[in-house]
RNA sequence: GGGCGCGUAACUCAGUGGUAGAGUGCUACCUUCACACGGUAGAAGUCGCAGGUUCAAGUCCUGCCGCGCCCACCA
């Protein structure tokens, strides 16, 4: 076995646990040995997982961390289960957010890509690129990711690139992408086209200004409410309601554009038309309106375009307008109409502004020839793969948030006026007008094979490559053998927040493309949140940087609190408190294994394990051993199952308190007797045999959680001969067989698991465990109320007290018995009495009735404050006694007898006589101190 | 406008119709030979509010209040 280097020295483990020395350490270990890379599957199955890109030159946040760490959870988990797994990093080249960047940059030096040009601006934003990439990848491994680094793709590579061509052609050719000249969302600030999605709405306290519209030839005006006066500059028509007795007169008349001079029609449009609304007629504006463009098609009216690509208005505007912003335009029109009387009134209006998600700028609605993606019969595919269940979406919610766009989803468009990103592949000739899309680029024009041509000048929407990426990770369009051993991959996990940008997408192009579902399960986690609730952005001050974090509490301590809330529906609001208590934790497992470190002078683990393996070493096992190894393999199994159904919180939650409640407060405790030097040889040596084979099991269940505290303590600990060289590649102890023996008729189980112990079946099922268990619990109860007693009548501590006990029947003293060295040694007792029936026990004692209906007293003469012990001695009874008259409530219910379920009511009958006989001893404890 | 989620201890969060939980914080005591990032004991809750269903509601249903989010072209 080669191990790992460690810190640790031959005598045992350092004092303090250092995550700073030991993380990076054990992570450039890892990842020269390849752990990370896939490994041949003793399990038959594969888990396949693609991390999602974060833009290139990004850094790490919160949203990453959680994103990371769940993934490696998991993934971890499934190769400690011996599957074959990848998990696959990458980044992305994020076209707006970076070209917007480096366009920052050329701002500051006083210059601008236009002035730069094409070429010389790419080569800037690769150099850029070059520059600030890595860095999140670096964060990502300081997180501890084991992502397999040598398939580490960018969008903008050279296979990326490739895919993302070949998927643009076969789109084009299946005729599911095409031009339109229609509106579009036009960011002025970054000077492109956006997608519906990548427009934020914002709420804003606006106007509605009425305004009236001279009727042609008349004395008559028409007025018209609306938003947006400015646009009245590119009015092409009003529009009226058909059944609208107000204005049936007007209807095929002509306004005079105020301002303009220009005649326009008076329509009649039924759509467009809300006769409840304003004054219940519309300007329209077809150029700078949604609703107005699609009116301006059904009346054939002209679409003035008076706001122009810089976002300022612009020809055919009148002069005086012209080169103004939208504000300044708004005031100018406003002013203009109040000389002339036409603003005829104005009223308070709420409505949503269109931003821009990258740049902030308020997006304008022009028109435009763009390139867009046919998305219906793409979405209907999509649809089906999840409601068939081929792919699951968690949680439940958010699968009808993906239905329901699903279901309403429009044409996407692709192309952006872009410089850094995929640049289309077609070709405009300037002979014939005709495209040619092409995977190779092309000499000629394929229509009429003239040589002028020239390629597209835009680039794709950065999330085309992305929507692309569980294929172009794994190798498409090439026939790789990647795809065929991972696609589709296991697991999908992301923020809901781009269940629509990416998750949507790659379920479409994956169906479309290789004709199945890119991911079997979709795990959407929520936002994390600053520790104020709300949602961490620079200018609030309230954001946490997760780097920041690692430095202080060290990785495991991060990863172990996100583990905690990744099942968080609502926002995660931050809680510096618990990653706290979470390095705590940490150095509690250090310290449990500094304990054990001490303690294992001579061990030898293939000798125990050997022993483990026989009847005759399970039965040299003492009570304590039988009843912490159970819950080990209890606790195992079941954070096994929590991993399955997705709560990594419980599971976390599951295996911390019983590492530190039952393992480091009970068992060690119990096992200090047996370890000190003067105990027996072969006591001692079991109990190191117990203690070590825990903490082993404990390691492997915390290790896809907190994988480096785990290995660094594993590579300590000594273990069987044949133990894996990394507790990355050691199994996870979870049930491997499980065979029930039927025809024995004891309903016994033959179970083994994988990890130290093995046949773990027999010994769960002996009669031995079951009464060990019983034991402990009676142990734990009976010190906990004689340490009551002392802290409530103000025993100096450290000081050993008297314990008498009466127990009403042979098993409970038969137990009481079994615990007897035990509990004296981990309670101090100075001496443990089992009371003789009928016997009383010293009138100056403090008491107290725990489980089963034993008696305890702890003689206190001259300590025992009296009035303090009648107290609480009444508190209990009080207690006690409320919850008997709920109980005889219930039970003198003649509805609840007929209709509860009769083990509830079997149950209450139980606790009934439990706490009656409980009241019983009470009541005679507190009579003796009446006196 | 439509839809979704969340309101549980001071804070951050679990909670499966059947005796309200954890971590942090708080109080008291303890420098007990793994750990003061620790130990022991303790206090702390009208489970947002009001109805309803049920033998039984933190849990299921309805309404309301508060917080957050998503979708939507209502001038």
């Amino acid at each position: 076995m080669t191990s790992l280097p460690t810190a640790a020295t031959e005598s045992g483990l350092p004092n303090t646990y250092d995550a700073g020395e030991v993380e990076p350490r054990l992570y450039a270990r890892w990842k020269e040995a390849g752990y990370f890379r896939p490994q041949a599957s003793s399990s038959g199955r594969s888990f396949s997982v693609v991390l999602p890109p974060p833009n290139v030159t990004g850094r790490l946040h919160m949203g990453h961390a959680l994103t990371a760490t769940i993934e490696d959870c998991l993934v971890r988990w499934h190769r400690m289960r011996g599957d074959d797994v990848v998990w696959l990093p990458g980044a992305d080249h994020a076209g707006i957010a970076t070209q917007i960047m480096v366009e920052r940059e050329l701002e500051r030096e006083g210059s601008s890509r236009r002035e730069l040009g094409r070429g010389p601006f790419l080569k800037r934003v690769w150099e850029w690129k070059e520059t600030h990439s890595g860095l999140i990848d670096r964060q990502h491994e300081r997180l501890g990711a084991s992502l397999d680094w040598e398939r580490y793709r960018f969008t903008m590579d050279e296979a990326s690139s490739a895919a993302v061509r070949e998927a643009f052609c076969r789109l084009h050719e299946d005729g599911l992408i095409y031009r339109a000249y229609r509106l579009i969302n036009w960011d002025h600030k970054s000077q492109t086209a956006l997608s519906d999605l990548e427009v934020e709405h914002r709420e804003t306290a606006g106007k509605l200004w009425h305004i009236a519209y001279p009727v042609a030839g008349t004395e008559e005006q028409l007025v018209v409410a609306t938003t947006r006066p400015e646009t009245m500059l590119g009015d092409t028509g009003v529009a009226v309601h058909p059944d609208d007795p107000r204005y049936q007169h007007l209807i095929g008349k002509r306004v005079v554009l105020p301002l303009v001079g220009r005649e326009i029609p008076i329509v009649a449009d039924s759509i467009l038309v809300d006769m409840e609304f304003g004054s219940g007629a519309v300007k329209v504006t077809p150029a700078h309106d949604f609703n107005d463009f699609e009116t301006g098609k059904r009346h054939d009216l002209e679409v003035v375009q008076v706001v122009g690509w810089d976002g300022n208005i612009c020809s055919p505007a009148p002069a005086p307008y012209r080169g103004m912003s939208i504000q300044q335009a708004r005031s100018a029109v406003l002013a203009a109409l109040e000389d002339t009387g036409a603003l005829v009134r104005v009223e308070d209006h709420k409505l949503s502004v269109g931003v821009s998600q990258r740049s902030g700028a308020v997006v304008e609605p022009l028109p435009s020839t763009q390139w867009y993606v046919k998305t219906a019969p793409l979405a209907a595919r999509a649809l089906d793969a999840v409601r068939s269940g081929e792919t699951t979406i968690i949680p439940e919610s958010r699968k009808a948030e993906y239905y329901r766009w699903m279901e309403n989803i429009h044409d996407w468009c692709v192309s952006r006026q872009l410089w850094w990103g995929h640049r289309i592949p077609a070709w405009h000739c300037a002979a014939c007008q005709e495209i040619t899309v092409a995977r190779e680029d092309p000499a000629n024009c394929e229509h009429c094979g003239s040589d002028r041509i020239c390629q597209d000048e835009d680039v794709l929407d950065t999330w085309f490559s992305s929507g692309l990426w569980p294929l172009t990770t794994l190798g498409w369009p090439a026939q790789s053998k990647d795809l065929d051993r991972f696609y589709p991959t296991s697991l999908m996990e992301t923020g809901w927040d781009i269940l629509f940008f990416w998750v949507a997408r790659m379920m479409m192009l994956g169906l479309h493309l290789r004709g199945e579902v890119p991911f079997r399960t979709v795990f959407l986690h929520s936002m994390v949140l600053g520790p104020d609730g709300q949602k961490m952005s620079k200018t609030k001050g309230n954001v946490v940087d997760p780097v920041e974090l690692i430095d202080e509490y060290g990785a495991d301590a991060l990863r172990f609190y996100l583990c905690t809330m990744a099942g968080q529906d609502a926002g995660i609001v931050f809680s510096r408190a618990r990653v706290e208590g979470y390095r705590n934790f940490c150095t509690k497992l250090w310290n449990l294994a500094r304990f054990t470190s001490m303690h294992l002078g001579g061990y030898d683990a293939d000798g125990f394990a050997a022993r483990l393996a026989t009847p005759a070493g399970l039965a040299e096992l003492g009570p304590s051993d039988r009843w912490i190894l159970s819950r080990a393999v209890e606790t195992s199994v079941e954070v096994g199952e929590l991993w399955t159904n997705w709560r990594l919180d419980l599971a976390a939650h599951c295996a911390y308190q019983f590492v530190w409640r039952e393992l480091c407060d009970g068992y060690v405790e119990l096992a200090k007797q047996d370890l000190r030097a003067d105990a027996g040889r072969r006591a001692r040596s079991v109990t190191q045999g117990v203690l070590a084979t825990v903490l082993d099991m404990v390691l492997r269940m915390l290790h896809p959680m907190i994988p480096f505290i785990t290995e660094e303590i594993w590579q300590w600990l000594p273990k069987p001969s044949d133990a894996a060289e990394s507790l990355m590649l050691a199994s996870y102890p979870s049930v491997t067989s499980w065979r029930e023996q039927d025809d024995a008729g004891e309903g016994t189980h033959a179970i083994t698991m994988a990890g130290p112990f093995e046949a773990v079946g027999e010994f769960l099922a002996a009669r031995e465990t079951r009464e060990a268990r019983d034991d402990v619990k009676r142990l734990n109860e009976l010190v906990s109320a004689v340490r009551m007693l002392c802290a409530e009548s103000r025993v100096p501590a450290g000081k050993r007290v008297a314990v008498c006990m009466r127990a009403p029947n042979a098993e409970l003293r038969a137990s009481v018995e079994r615990i007897r060295t035990r509990a004296v040694f981990v309670g101090r007792f100075a001496s443990y009495k089992l009371l003789e029936e009928g016997v009383a026990a010293d009138r100056s004692s403090a008491s107290a009735v725990i489980g089963g209906g034993i008696e305890v007293f702890v003689p206190l003469a001259g300590l025992i404050d009296v009035a303090e012990e009648r107290a609480r001695l009444d508190r209990e009874r009080a207690k006690k006694e409320k919850e008997l008259v709920a109980v005889s409530r219930k039970l003198e219910n003649e509805k609840f007898l007929a209709r509860a379920p009769l083990e509830v009511v079997e149950k209450e009958k139980t606790r009934r006589v439990e706490l009656e006989a409980s009241l019983a001893k009470l009541r005679s404890m507190r009579e003796r101190l009446q006196t």
